[in-house]
DNA sequence: TATTGTTATACTCTATAACTATA
DNA sequence: TATAGTTATAGAGTATAACAATA
């Protein structure tokens, strides 16, 4: 940082950086900026990597739709996603032999190869946001974050599927 | 939720479960929708929550750039936002005795009372947030988050800054 | 009638550059 | 020349509604 700044000196107890929205706000900065610049060579960037996951998945032949409840995006963003993905080569749409209107959503060997590089780097990217913490608090922290995302409820998929009951 | 939904079926190992940036955007997307009807009364929603805090602290003039420092939002977000807080009477604009540039952004008493209010609720919110984690290890998470937020680079502040050493 | 996927549209947040007034 | 604040603008990400094909 720079020598002349004027705003380390905030070490009080009661300020913005006890508020769980500020640190959530400023670790999730933090993660997208590094995580685009990992990712970069997929379309759709960091989300576009979420589907290549989601769509490598064996046993799994997800839906566009079961997509986007999943990774908590709009089913709407889904579409350009797996548009992206698939005119890059990465994913391809086949038809649901048991519903004639859904599309599986698969990777291709192109597309699982391209996963693997990204995971690598994004991997790494990782590690040096939760440097600070040691491998074992980090580790503490990615659980307790998969608990507390597991848990929350995924209030997208209400408009997502068209749910009318709540008001 | 609904009793005929597709998707619940992917208790996999190597999912997208797995992945620290579904888990964080998952829990800020939860955060983020419960948060803004928390303080749907604040201008500016969350964010302007946040600059409020900033503003209620004693001895801490804080000007507008360091607060976007410290938010790690753009200064140019700064300006709307205390913009909407100052037209709706919650804090005011005082020019820094010692910096004819500068402006200091400070609470109005009505300022405080809106923010006891609003972090009331959102200390709520949050806690629903976390209430699949017990009391101590929604406390541990916080802290660790608040760990790696500290620890995080606040990118923002170079473009903010100007700093022109980074390429 | 309800659901999957698509398109169109708007709104928020973010990012950048250009401008002013001070330093 | 550099900094604090403002304004304008463009781009992501998100949300909603409307539509076609199918269930």
């Amino acid at each position: 940082m720079d020598a002349t700044r004027t705003d380390p000196p905030a070490p009080e107890g009661g300020g913005v950086e006890q508020e769980l929205g500020w640190a959530l706000h400023r670790v999730m900065t933090a993660y997208r900026r590094t995580a685009v610049e990992a990712v970069t060579d997929l379309p759709g960037g960091a989300r576009g990597y979420q589907v290549l996951v989601a769509a490598a998945e064996e046993g799994t032949p997800s839906s566009q739709l079961a997509l986007a409840h999943r990774l908590v995006i709009d089913k709407t963003a889904v579409t350009y996603l797996v548009d992206d993905l698939e005119r890059a080569g990465l994913v391809v749409r086949r038809p649901d032999p048991a519903d004639r209107r859904a599309r599986q959503v698969v990777a291709t060997e192109a597309g699982r190869a391209a996963l693997d590089v990204a995971r690598r780097e994004l991997r790494a990217v990782e590690a040096s946001l939760l440097s600070a913490l040691g491998p074992e608090d980090g580790e503490h922290l990615r659980h307790l974050l998969r608990r507390v995302a597991v848990s929350a409820p995924a209030a997208a998929a209400c408009a997502a599927t068209g749910r009318a009951d709540v008001e």
